[in-house]
RNA sequence: GGCGAGAUAGCUCAGCCGGUAGAGCAGAGGCCUGAAAAGCCUUGUGUCCCCAGUUCAAUUCUGGGUCUUGCCA
């Protein structure tokens, strides 16, 4: 079993920096769990670690693909596990910081393993919903897959291509492919939560969206644009950044722009939060109250188990 | 000053021919198996600006007032 430590938390929590401390003290390095950052050219929003963040400690995938390529749960699951292999044969235990939860937990907890579904079974889905509604497609999905149909609302249109898509292409329901899939992890992991006060981590994404106008996110943005990127491209389907379309497209000033950024923001931290109130954490702790030695600790014990 | 337009949920607004109101966003809570910073679900009693009139009944019609706003001067 591969030891690794998680440290998790709501957007503007301050895990970042408390992973880098930890990683300069134990020696190892970082994996980042963060579906944005994964993306080159996307710093300023995202909330990046800075180039001498980077060279003090070594943050993997990051700025690994770019702005116009989709990344997936399945991507970081694969890419992260090798990379937390190989740390750990160097006798490093990984850190994975990052909120992207759903990435943690297919990391953790494993995916149903299919290839990646060809682009012309999903664009066959596509247009029939094109053709029918989406109402139909949830018909539809109810007569190959009921439990599934169930599951999912009729709005829900990812989820329910997701499952037509699976169905279609590997011709087993995706609920079975949920009950066959393996459970067993090769990790071990202390998963620590970063839990800031409510009302102050809000004022803190405040904050921390003025800043990033200071940092020039406006001009980043417009660099994009200018350099051939498209507010449809996968990567650009951020917070902190598709808010100032209308900004772009001169329908609104920056500073309304990015109240709803804000706005947005929180709604996500929220989300966040939800998730994580499902998750099992080995400790939870709030950015105020945590300090290295506390960490050392609660790590020392959890490797003299190992 | 003249001629219009508007005043309805925290915000932006819908409400045909009169029967005391409803969407989106925000807020609150929740869900989540390859788009997850995504996607989805639940949740709306407010002096319908004020006063008078018509009417069995006015947010809805008429008159007056107040405020906001556009154009012309």
């Amino acid at each position: 079993m591969i030891p690794i430590i998680t440290i998790e938390g709501p957007t503007g929590s301050g895990k970042s920096a408390i992973a880098m401390q930890l990683a300069l003290e134990l020696g190892t390095e970082l994996i980042s769990a963060d579906s944005r950052q994964v993306y080159q050219k996307l710093d300023i929003g995202t909330a990046k670690p800075s180039k001498e963040e980077q060279e003090m400690v070594h943050h993997h995938l990051i700025d690994i693909i770019d702005i116009k390529e989709t990344y997936t749960a399945g991507d970081f699951k694969n890419q992260a596990g090798k990379i937390c292999a190989v740390l750990w044969s160097q006798k490093k235990i990984p850190i994975i910081a990052g909120g992207t939860g759903l990435y943690i937990r297919s990391l953790l907890h494993g995916l149903f393993t299919i290839p990646q579904v060809p682009i012309e079974v999903k664009q066959e889905f596509r247009e029939l919903q094109e053709k029918n509604g989406l109402e139909f497609l949830h018909q539809y999905l109810s007569k190959i897959d009921p439990i599934a149909a169930s599951k999912i609302s009729v709005n829900d249109q990812q989820r329910i291509l997701r499952a037509l898509e699976v169905w279609k292409f590997t011709g087993t329901p995706i609920t079975e492919h949920w009950k066959h899939q393996e459970h067993t992890s090769p990790f071990r992991a202390l998963r620590i939560f970063i839990s800031p006060n409510r009302s102050e981590l809000y004022q803190r994404i405040e904050k921390r969206l003025d800043t990033m106008i200071e940092k020039g996110i406006l001009r980043e943005i417009e660099d994009l644009l200018h350099n051939g990127y498209d507010w449809r491209d996968p990567g650009m389907n951020a917070v902190g950044y598709r808010e100032f379309i209308p900004y772009f497209t001169k329908l609104d000033s920056w500073q309304n722009c990015l109240i709803k950024a804000k706005q947005h923001t929180r709604n996500y931290a929220k989300r966040q939060w939800t998730w994580y109130n499902k998750c099992n954490f080995d400790l939870t702790i709030s950015p105020d109250a945590i300090t290295l030695s506390k960490l050392i600790d609660v790590v020392g014990h959890f490797c003299v188990d190992l």
